[in-house]
DNA sequence: GCCAACGTTGGC
DNA sequence: GCCAACGTTGGC
């Protein structure tokens, strides 16, 4: 079983509208490095960290579960969705997607600031300089670190 | 809004 | 294959 972080911006879609739908695809991958994780390694069972980005507070705040693994990222077909990639063919889709469900919500937030500042999580992916991809895997021990500091 | 750090595109 | 121009991400 592999642990990942998910990044979403909360005013796009955050983990308070994740749990009032409980199971949702996580669409609009459009990065080839993201894409290929997304379709090859994410697994039925994996744990993601939710994390809300370009907000107030960015940080991680909840926890969902892989529920579905990869299948073609039906919105790139969709002129009217917010990411249509023109390009993917739905006979040979470019963009992939995985479902996720619901499964917690931190009751203590933890932030990017606070990880920066803790010694532990230092060579965690998310807080490596330039780092830009939607989502990566994380270790276990920042997976279950990041869970004590949040429950 | 600014800007660093990428990734992508397209001419050559 | 190189690289300039442009676009995007995301913290601040």
């Amino acid at each position: 079983m592999t642990y990942w972080l998910f990044k979403s911006e909360p005013n796009c879609f955050s983990i308070d509208d994740l749990e009032k739908v409980g199971t949702e695809p996580w669409d609009g991958i459009r990065n080839y490095q993201a894409r290929n994780m997304l379709r090859d390694d994410v697994k039925m069972g994996d744990k993601v960290l939710f994390y809300h980005s370009s907000c107030d507070v960015p940080g991680v705040v909840g926890v969902c579960e892989v529920v579905r693994e990869s299948y073609p990222d039906s919105t790139a077909f969709d002129p009217t969705s917010d990411h249509p990639d023109p390009k993917s063919d739905p006979d040979n889709p470019r963009w992939f997607m995985v479902d996720v469900k619901f499964e917690s919500k931190f009751k203590n937030p933890v932030s990017l600031k606070q990880m920066k500042e803790m010694s532990e999580f230092s060579g965690m992916r998310l807080l490596q300089k330039g780092n830009r991809l939607s989502l990566f895997p994380v270790d276990k021990h920042h997976f279950d670190l990041v869970l004590a500091l949040g429950n």
